[in-house]
DNA sequence: TCTGGGGTCCTAGGACCC
DNA sequence: TCTGGGGTCCTAGGACCC
């Protein structure tokens, strides 16, 4: 059966989050900023059309900003993750096969479907607005890259109402001479500047190239983007996501510090999380890196440490990784820098059930401690990631993030539930 | 002067995505 | 003053082996 995929997209989702539960900011220009306030990580399209770019260090938009009256968030990760769910869960009743690809995507199969799919992703369109306030657009084709295509379009052409369907399309090529060879799923800055040098300028021109020679500068992975542009499905669908290979936890710091004990503090935290997903994959993992370093944006002082521990047998026990951590710690540091951030990655990861202890039953953890585990991650699922923690994550944090613009956590804590007041 | 060929494993680095 | 966090995959090259 030949494929059909839906690629649906949230509009500038984490400002769309924002605009759900402060309606006045519907038509303003609205910035959500990374963590620690840093850059700008969403804009609405308001923003975009000032020319704003993605990543970019906020103090360095001051101007427009000033200029312009935008508004600028904290991230609130906590609230976009439960939206993103609330999403997901409707779109996965309107296909037999969903992959969700990232917090504001999601492919859908409309394969063998017998239905109008432009009226039917409307319709999609329209329940996801009703139930959750999100605008989303939904681009529609053969591959997934096309249905990436098809949905920038859509995003671009208001008459298409929020719908585009690429597929068979008799104009395809005009369409993909619109497309920048840039925007191309699958096409980041390097490739873009190589293949522009080469006059390869559009994603049509793109699909007119040599097979051999696009596999050779960008590897076979660019040969599948090409494929898929030319409408043959290349990169699979995949319902199911495989665990993760490496789980990572790190963060920039609020402040500089350079007491061992903050760096403790802080890796205790991340290990805690990052243990938390390894569990909640039903994964061990053998090997826990540690790294630390300072600003890398300063002339001097700079200094960046990382190193591997590795387990004695595999393990997914927050108390047993923390103590790895602070081994690694104790390796890496080095007194007299003013860090600001720290971070671990979990790797040598295997499931659970493919665990084989040694000949005298080795494990690091009695069943009593694992329980406890899974007891403190029942919690924090059910009532928010601190809920329930290890002591040497510490109660002080010095070294937390800047959030000096957060919402509060509308829909996932009691004491932030909107209040809606008669008039 | 001459100094094989082929396989595997590992790592670092580079590209990409959101 | 202020510069995110979390992932994936591919390739080249070196070490090592027979």
């Amino acid at each position: 059966m030949r494929p059909i995929i839906a690629l649906a997209d949230c509009n500038n989702f984490y400002v769309s989050c924002e605009r759900v539960f402060d309606p006045r900011l519907e038509g303003k220009p609205v910035i959500v900023l990374s963590n620690n306030d840093g850059c700008v990580v969403a804009r609405s399209n308001e923003v975009k059309a000032l020319g704003v770019p993605l990543g970019k260090p906020i103090f360095e938009c001051q101007d427009l900003v000033d200029k312009h009256h935008i508004l600028l968030f904290s991230s609130n990760y906590t609230l976009y993750a439960d939206m993103s769910q609330r999403v997901m869960s409707i779109l996965d009743e309107y296909t037999p096969e969903m992959e969700r690809y990232s917090i504001d995507e999601a492919f859908l199969s409309l394969s063998g479907m017998s239905i109008d799919r432009t009226e039917y992703s409307r319709e999609i369109r329209e329940t996801v607005k009703r139930s959750t306030g999100i605008p989303v657009t939904i681009g529609i084709g053969p591959s997934k890259t096309l249905a990436k295509v098809a949905n920038k379009i859509a995003k671009r052409t208001s008459s298409l109402r929020g719908v585009f369907d690429i597929t068979d399309h008799p104009k395809i090529e005009d369409y993909l001479a619109q497309i920048e060879v840039g925007d191309i799923w699958g096409v980041g800055y390097r490739y873009s500047e190589m293949l522009q040098e080469n006059g390869i300028k559009t994603a049509l021109d793109f699909t007119r190239a040599d097979d051999i020679w696009v596999q050779k500068r960008m590897t076979i992975r660019g040969l599948m983007t090409l494929k898929e542009l030319r409408g043959e499905p290349c990169i699979p669908f995949e319902d199911a996501p495989p665990p993760k290979k490496g789980i990572i936890s790190s963060k920039g710091f609020g402040i500089e510090t350079e007491r061992k004990d903050d760096l403790k503090e802080a890796l205790a935290d991340y290990t805690a999380q990052a243990a938390f997903k390894l569990r909640r994959q039903k994964s061990l993992c053998s090997v826990i890196q540690v790294f630390i370093q300072t600003s890398m944006f300063k002339a001097q002082g700079k200094y960046a440490g990382g190193i591997s521990v590795r387990l004695p047998v595999p393990t997914s026990d927050t108390g047993v990784l923390t103590q790895a951590a602070y081994q690694g710690l104790e390796r890496v540091y080095r007194s007299g820098y003013a860090y600001r951030k720290a971070g671990v990655m979990l790797t040598e990861i295997i499931p659970e059930s493919a665990f084989q202890p040694d000949l005298f039953g080795t494990t690091l953890s009695s069943e009593k401690k694992i329980n406890l585990l899974h007891a403190m991650d029942a919690l924090n699922t059910r009532f928010g990631r601190k809920t329930a923690q290890m002591v040497a994550a510490g109660t002080l944090k010095l070294w937390g993030m800047r959030r000096s613009k957060l919402t509060p956590r509308y829909t996932t804590a009691w004491e932030d539930l909107p209040v809606a007041k008669a008039c």
